[in-house]
RNA sequence: GGAGAGAUGGCAGAGCGGUCUAAUGCGGCGGUCUUGAAAACCGUUGACCCAAAAGGUCCGGGGGUUCGAAUCCCUCUCUCUCCGCCA
C-alpha cells in the first residue's frame, strides 16, 4: 500500500511512475486526495465536538461531587445535543475512511527509477548469464520422460490421491527433494539468515499483510471452516512474523529463510507450458526475507542477487538474471530480478526465483516500523526472494545432466542426496 | 469438545463507574557522584490522527449501557488451568 504523503506530495509523479506500470486508472489517485481531504475535514469536526463532550462530562461529574444537581441535568441536556451531532459526523468519517482504504489499496506499488520501460515479459532486460549449457546427447528427453524412468515422481497417483498438480515425489525422487532443500537452508543460515518453520495456513490478516487479499484471493486454497489460507508462498507467514511491531535500529538487519510447501491454485493455466514439474499446484520452496534500513534497500536487493547467483553456480546450471520491465513487475514490487535456469531437453528458460525490493509497500500494510536515532518510527524496507523454488531446479538438473545410464548430480548435493547420481 | 480463569505501556503488575493526563517495580535514556564503572540518588521514558498548536483516539478486536467506561453488559479472538480426545 502506498503512503498518503507521497500522493500528496507529489501526485503527478506519481501518476507518471504508475503509468510505467501500465497502470492506467491514474485517476484514482485524485479520488484518493480529495477523499483524504474529506476525511481530515470530518476528523476535526469530530475531534471538536468530543472534546466539548468530554470537558462537560467532566463538569457534570465535579457538579455531581458538589451536589448541584440541577446544573448538572442542565450539562446532560448539552451533552446529549453534541451527542446527536457527532453521530452522523462519526458515520460520515469512518465511511470515507472505508472507501479511502479501499481505493488506496487498488493502487499499485511505484516502479523504482531503475525499472526499465515496457509492457511483456519480452521488454524485460537479461543482466547477465551464467553457467554452460549443455550439449545433450541425440536422445535425451524431457524430464517428464526421465521421472518415469527411474520412477522417481509419480503424477498419476498423485492425482488419484488429490488432483492434477500434485506431484507424489518418490524414492530417489523424494530423496532429491530432502537434499536440496537442507542445502538450500544450509547455504542461506551461512550467510546469516536465521531459519524459520512457520504455519502453512494463515488467517485473514496475515495474507492482507503481504497483499494475497484483497485481490488475490482466487490464488490461494481457502479452508472454509475456519477461515485460513494455505500458503502460495513462505514470504507470507514469515514478513507477517513482524506484523506491527517497532524494531530497535540496531537489530537491523532481520535476515529470516523458511522452508514451506507452496500452495498456488494457478486457476485457467494449462498447456505445454504446464507439463510435468514446469508448473505445480504444490511445490517445494526456500525463501529468503529481509527486513532493512529505508536506505540500505537496494544495495541489499543486489546483495541478495549475488546470493542467489552464487547458489545458482554451485548447482552447476545455466541461468540468466533478467531485470523486470515496468509491465512485468508484480503489484507490490518496486524492482524485480528474476533468474531463469535453461531446461536444455525442453530448450527453454524457466523461472526459478524472483527478488525483489518492496520499499514500504508491504511494511506500510504491516505497520513493520524501527525506531531511528532521532527518536522516530519509520517504515522499513522489505524484500524477498526464492532461494531456491524446486520443481524446475528438478527439471532442470534431470535434464541437463542426463547421461545414457543415469543423471549425474552437482558435487555440491552429492552428501545431501547420499550419491553421486540417480540411476 | 466440556468446565473455569484471564488479556492493561518494552517487560512485570495495580486499578473494578468521575483529578486514569493509568500507580508501582524492572528495563531503557539523561544527569549527580566517580579516573572509569557499579551502587545510590535525581530526572525522563508508548503509539496513532492533525502542517503544527489546540484537540482527539488507543488498557486484546468489535458492539452496547451511561452525562461519563481500563472499570458494567454482549460478542469474537487468543492465552492459561483442569477434564476428554489425540500424533
Amino acid at each position: 500500500m502506498l503512503q498518503l504523503q507521497v500522493l500528496r506530495q507529489n501526485a503527478q509523479a506519481v501518476k507518471d511512475r504508475l503509468a510505467k506500470k501500465n497502470f492506467r486508472e491514474t485517476n484514482l489517485v485524485d479520488e484518493i486526495i480529495a477523499l483524504d481531504d474529506e476525511r481530515k475535514k470530518l476528523q476535526l469536526e469530530s475531534d471538536n465536538t468530543q472534546a466539548k463532550i468530554n470537558s462537560a462530562s467532566k463538569e457534570i461529574g465535579q457538579l455531581m461531587a458538589k451536589g448541584q444537581k440541577e446544573e448538572a441535568n442542565k450539562r446532560k441536556q448539552e451533552v446529549a445535543a453534541y451527542k446527536n451531532t457527532l453521530q452522523p459526523i462519526a458515520d460520515k468519517l469512518s465511511e470515507t475512511e472505508k472507501l479511502l482504504n479501499e481505493k488506496l489499496v487498488l493502487l499499485p506499488n511505484l516502479p523504482s527509477e531503475k525499472v526499465p520501460a515496457g509492457k511483456t515479459p519480452a521488454d524485460n532486460v537479461v543482466m547477465r548469464e551464467g553457467g554452460n549449457k549443455p550439449t545433450l546427447p541425440s536422445d535425451a528427453v524431457p524430464h517428464w520422460e526421465l521421472i518415469k524412468k527411474y520412477d522417481i515422481v509419480d503424477f498419476e497417483t498423485g492425482a488419484k490421491i488429490t488432483g492434477s498438480g500434485f506431484p507424489l515425489y518418490k524414492g530417489k525422487g523424494a530423496r532429491l527433494q530432502r537434499a536440496l532443500i537442507q542445502y538450500f537452508l544450509d547455504y542461506n543460515t551461512a550467510a546469516g539468515y536465521t531459519e524459520y518453520l512457520p504455519p502453512l495456513m494463515v488467517n485473514e490478516a496475515t495474507a492482507y499483510g503481504t497483499g494475497q487479499l484483497p485481490d488475490k484471493e482466487g490464488q490461494m486454497y481457502y479452508m472454509q471452516a475456519d477461515n485460513f489460507y494455505m500458503i502460495p508462498t513462505a514470504e507470507v507467514p514469515v514478513t507477517n512474523i513482524y506484523r506491527d511491531e517497532i524494531l530497535k535500529e540496531e537489530s537491523l538487519p532481520v535476515k529470516m529463510t523458511a522452508y514451506t510447501p507452496c500452495f498456488r491454485r494457478e486457476a485457467g493455466s494449462f498447456g505445454a507450458d504446464v507439463r510435468g514439474l514446469n508448473r505445480v499446484h504444490q511445490f517445494d520452496k526456500v525463501e529468503i526475507v529481509q527486513l532493512v534500513h529505508p536506505d540500505k534497500s537496494y544495495d541489499v536487493l543486489e546483495e541478495m542477487v549475488s546470493h542467489v547467483e552464487n547458489l545458482l553456480n554451485t548447482l552447476e546450471l545455466p541461468y540468466r538474471i533478467l531485470k523486470l520491465c515496468g509491465g512485468d513487475m508484480s503489484f507490490a514490487s518496486a524492482l524485480t530480478y528474476d533468474f531463469e535456469v535453461y531446461s536444455a531437453a525442453q530448450q527453454k528458460w524457466l523461472e526459478v526465483s524472483s527478488v525483489s525490493n518492496f520499499e514500504t509497500f508491504q511494511t506500510n500494510r504491516m505497520k513493520i516500523r524501527f525506531k531511528g536515532a532521532d527518536g522516530k518510527s519509520r517504515l522499513l524496507h522489505s524484500l524477498n526472494g526464492s532461494s531456491l523454488a524446486l520443481p524446475r531446479i528438478v527439471a532442470c538438473l534431470l535434464e541437463n545432466n542426463q547421461f545414457a545410464a543415469g543423471i549425474k548430480l552437482p558435487a555440491v548435493l552429492h552428501n545431501y542426496f547420499g550419491a553421486l547420481s540417480i540411476s
